[in-house]
DNA sequence: TTTTCTGCAAAGCTTTTGCAACACT
DNA sequence: AGTGTTGCAAAAGCTTTGCAGAAAA
């Protein structure tokens, strides 16, 4: 219960923080966009646009697929949704722009959130990696990948394909 | 001189080894085939599928484009390539399969590498992230991307794009 | 000789562009 | 009122598919 209140908390103040900001550049909120918004802070499941689309249908059955490009782009370019680039040809949308993995699943394209604190990738980063880069290049966010089987699709074909 | 002589016997090996997978399996090994993988092993500046196209005309100009796709999606299952998923709605080819991550500059798409030594990253994987994967996900591969702009990019808007 | 691969053409998908009408502030 | 946004349609770009002829094992 303490979890879902806690959640539900999490989701709003991501909800706001994305209105204020649309707000305070001067974009217009319009329904659509705040629908939009609102399907991609809530989801867990990495929508692509389509399926964003698919659900916006569901209030807004005149929309355009157009609208939730532009619109994801735009969230994208002000750095309030990650784009995923999975296996499949198209790009995945992620809510929570805060640093954390993702597992994505060579066979059937599963993505799931791996847990990485900001404390753990911040101590590696530090310590490894940023000396590296600073000179040339100028972080704003990182993401960390892994690739392989999800249980259910090792179930089915990882036992005997081995390399 | 120690140092291009080692990188030569590197690429070589390489080269040796997706030959050699790729007869093992029974494969056929085609001028054509052996031309993308030795301009992927080559090339340090992951391209995308039309850029090998252009590297292989030179060699072929009869070559197709399609020929080209289906060795790198061939390569690609038999994970001796990796793709990567840039910003531009392309896929770019990376012919170095071992643990390394990417720089990707979110203005002009380039992608830069970045050094993480097996050591590095298995240690920091091992103690933080992996308990939470393995019972449902089984790792292959992974990679960490770090977004942000590249020294050139930085310098021409960096300073005056501040959130 | 059999299987795999190539090249050409066409289709398929995702994403972008152009523009008039509309909605937000 | 003025600018930004929507929705429709069409175009563009990347990738895949189908198939006959050619090449590899």
């Amino acid at each position: 219960m303490n979890l879902i209140k806690q959640e539900d908390a999490g989701l709003d103040s991501r909800l706001n923080a994305v209105v204020l900001k649309i707000k305070k550049l001067g974009y217009s909120l319009t329904p659509q966009r705040f629908e939009i918004i609102k399907i991609i802070s809530e989801s867990k499941s990495h929508p692509s646009a389509i399926e964003v689309y698919n659900k916006l249908k569901k209030s807004y059955p005149m929309v355009s697929l157009n609208t939730v490009y532009k619109n994801l782009s735009m969230l994208s370019s002000l750095h309030e949704v990650r784009e995923i680039k999975t296996l499949q040809n198209s790009v995945h949308y992620d809510g929570d722009t805060s640093p954390h993995g993702h597992a994505i699943c060579e066979k059937c394209g599963k993505i799931t959130d791996v847990k990485i604190s900001e404390f753990d990738f911040k101590g590696f980063f530090e310590t490894r990696i940023k000396k590296q880069l600073t000179e040339s290049f100028h972080v704003r966010n990182y993401g960390v990948e892994f690739y392989g089987l999800c249980g259910h699709c090792f179930d089915l074909t990882g036992a005997s394909a081995q390399d």
